[in-house]
DNA sequence: AAATCTGGATGATGATCATCATCCTAACAA
DNA sequence: TTGTTAGGATGATGATCATCATCCAGATTT
């Protein structure tokens, strides 16, 4: 650990990096910084040589955490012989549901945004279109309701991995995510 | 403020309401417990003859949001002309967006359930499984995907109103909660 | 009516937290 | 090489928190 330009460019990233995974595991509020420098290979004392404050750490965390979402996104679908079974497939997996740290940030954070800032919830939202646009150009039909359905699909995919974290049977929660993922399917003939 | 007992059961009553509006307005972690208590017209010192420990509240609280949800959704249907579009309409209205505290549970407590005890997971997944069931009676479709669809449903609605709340441009918010007021609507054919 | 019980208030307690002041040391400019 | 800058470590700071010990007064019991 030096302490070059580089060295601290390379700590912030870490820092920022670290964050946007705890905080999609518990919550904006949920980690120390004291617990986040720790990760980070660090102690607390210098988090503000990198940070004015903790809101303005949750502010980057988020953005990493949307970006890293967007690029998974783009991953998953990239090169797929069905570009929207891909993506449906991926984002309504076991492994997604049973990783939060690293999946969908709309999903992790949403209840979290409702009650941020102006900055974070503008970053959120721009994940949001990003997903509706997405879905519009997967599901591709001719009719004006392509929109429509889009955000229908989204939000059940949403609402569908939020769920199937949430609930404490194991079968049920199976259940939910393959029944979204049938139902969204559907929509593609 | 008086000693009795009566007074006991009607103050605990009151500490669970109150933190039932709270905890789905800033998470369970959000209020502490000084704060629930002096806007129950208490004062911090007594909570433990009402409780073991925090979480002992939060399980209570959880289960009280629980149940103003599930007799909200009765109360909806009940007599409606057209239970599933009342119910539809009410749940995907901007008002409930605007008021957590009093709304739906599984939304609002959705993030905190998939982090909590046994109990909580317990109590949230009973609401899961009774809204469920509620779309099954209300899309009352003959077909063996009545289920499927049900989730479907439920997922779509939790997912939609958690964008709507999260998200900063008011005009999408709204749009979010059509699009899935029409989407589900359409299921009734 | 006296004695007991108990819900609620007051006021610690120790833990945790974000924030900051200070110091050390490695990087970089001269 | 020397002096300056700044990143990181150490160790306060005060605020907030859950929890608990103690006390008071009203309720309940005898």
């Amino acid at each position: 650990m030096g302490h070059s330009q580089k060295d601290k460019e390379k700590n912030h990233a870490q820092i920022v990096e670290i964050a946007a995974q705890k905080m999609r595991e518990s919550g904006t509020e949920g980690p120390g910084v004291a617990e986040i420098m720790k990760a980070a290979g660090l102690t607390h004392g210098g988090f503000y040589k990198h940070f004015d404050s903790r809101d303005d750490l949750v502010v980057e965390a988020v953005e990493a955490a949307v970006a890293q979402s967007r690029e998974g996104t783009a991953e998953v679908i990239e090169g797929a012989e069905d570009p929207l079974a891909a993506f449906v497939d991926w984002y309504l997996s076991s492994a997604h549901r049973d990783q939060p740290g690293t999946g969908c940030a709309v999903v992790a954070l949403g209840a979290d945004a409702a009650r941020a800032d102006e900055r974070v919830r503008a970053t959120y939202t721009g994940q949001v279109e990003r997903y509706i646009a997405q879905l519009e150009e997967l599901l591709a039909g001719e009719d004006e309701d392509v929109r429509r359905r889009a955000i229908a699909a989204v939000s059940a995919m949403v609402g569908s991995l939020l769920i199937a974290r949430a609930v404490g049977d194991e079968d049920l929660s199976e259940e939910i995510l393959a029944a979204v993922r049938a139902s969204v399917a559907e929509q593609h003939l």
